[in-house]
DNA sequence: GCAGAACTGACAACACCGTTGACAACGTCG
DNA sequence: CGACGTTGTCAACGGTGTTGTCAGTTCTGC
């Protein structure tokens, strides 16, 4: 075991061009990319709690130790993963046309990011409230402030709901994400909470949990969060045409 | 230092009635609502990494060890804290009007859950995706529940607009949360990445975002999660009236 | 070619974490 | 009084992020 393969890595990457001997700084940046890919492997396969600096090592055959030349500390190796994961997001949303209606543009953001975010929970919870400040980053804020424009909302306006479409999105995936990747134990008891408590609740008191009780596990997260998606799309048509 | 007054901890309770001599059983729930009063104060102000057990036992001028005569272990801990904060919540609502229209007490609910979960960022990371089938918790989805019935929505429909409404205004204070609960450095640092990179960017290659950098950064949280909410009641009305 | 610099790796150590067990003191009830 | 449940202290286990040291290896400049 222990190889450093990272088979369930987005994006993998060979790195450049030609066969040419990769200098010192190249080498480098490929030791961190394989730290990222076996980042994404390690935290899936073990959970948010997994990945240590540590087993990040053992994945990778080497002395945690070494994990400290090529990342200044553990936030520093969760920035890169996040930089990761917003370009495999991008690579998801790929080429837009130029005449796709914006609509559907926020459709499509939307879409990429519930996909990759849900392909990699822990990963989105770790680092879904963070700002990496790298180039994948800002050509994703680029194409979303682009979109807004074209939908025709004043600038205070465009980067109001901008931001709104962003962080709703963003919400619901993390907190999907969180769902999801509770340890097993915890996630059993705390999804058990509903039908151990909620069923036995007094009918005279609680009539409307009753009364919904059958529904309430069976909404999807994912239709939960095509109707905000929609929400927030909808809104964005009233405010555009009103302005 | 170390005394266990608790001063932040919200909705302080008194514990009963009388100067009756407390029975074992009660003297153990008082000292259960007494560690997690100091779990609020100490979580909010050293963050959420400083919520530890053996702090909180230093809080309670108390060895770690005794917390696990309370609690079977830390995650019980944090779902006792967790309904706490719901209990918090509901108070903040407080009475709501039977003929008040159904959008008013969504608009009450949303704001109750922002004012609490934003006096404690630590707690609401540590908390927002999990589900304690307490008493609290089960009053509060009632409540929803009820309204959601108010606004004439079909079963499975009040159940879809209910599920994105709480979703989605927990995972926005989730979001604001956990920026506004990052370590101060690291805060620093994310903070700085939009004026240290967005402003240097290319303005050929990023005229969007050029365009809008100053207003980026002045969309404040809360007019962000109020237009989310907004967007989704309206959301609601409409799929009511069409039903 | 070869010395010196730069890099890579392994190991031990530090302080801290959640958790458990053993053991002493205390009050209460029979 | 003795027995017992409760409360508290202490030490320990395995784990964490992180740092420093020391040995090799690889590259660079002369």
């Amino acid at each position: 075991m222990a190889k450093n393969t990272a088979t369930a890595a987005p994006t993998e990457r060979s790195g450049g061009d030609a066969a040419r001997q990769p200098t010192r700084r190249e080498r480098r940046t490929l030791r961190q990319e394989a730290a990222v890919n076996a980042a994404f492997t390690l935290a899936e396969r073990e959970g948010v709690a997994g990945l240590t600096m540590r087993r990040l090592g053992q994945e990778l055959d080497v002395d945690a130790a070494v994990l400290y030349r090529l990342f200044r500390d553990k936030d520093e190796l969760l920035l890169a993963v996040c930089e990761r994961t917003i370009e495999t997001i991008l690579g998801e949303i790929g080429e837009v046309p130029g005449d796709e209606p914006w609509q559907d543009t926020l459709r499509r953001i939307a879409e990429a990011t519930w996909q990759v975010q849900t392909r990699f929970p822990a990963i989105t919870v770790l680092t879904f409230a963070r700002t990496t400040g790298g180039p994948c980053e800002a050509r994703l804020v680029e194409l979303q402030l682009a979109t807004f424009t074209r939908s025709g909302l004043a600038p205070a306006a465009a980067v109001l709901y901008y931001r709104t479409f962003v962080d709703t999105a963003l919400g619901l995936c993390a907190h999907s994400a969180a769902l999801s990747s509770l340890d097993p134990e915890v996630r059993e008891k705390d999804a058990t909470a509903w039908t151990r408590v909620y069923a036995h609740l007094p009918a005279d008191e609680y009539p409307a949990t009753r009364a919904h009780i059958d529904q309430l596990s069976s909404v999807s997260q994912k239709a939960l969060y095509d109707t905000a998606v929609e929400a927030v799309i909808a809104a964005i048509e009233r405010a555009a045409d009103g302005s």
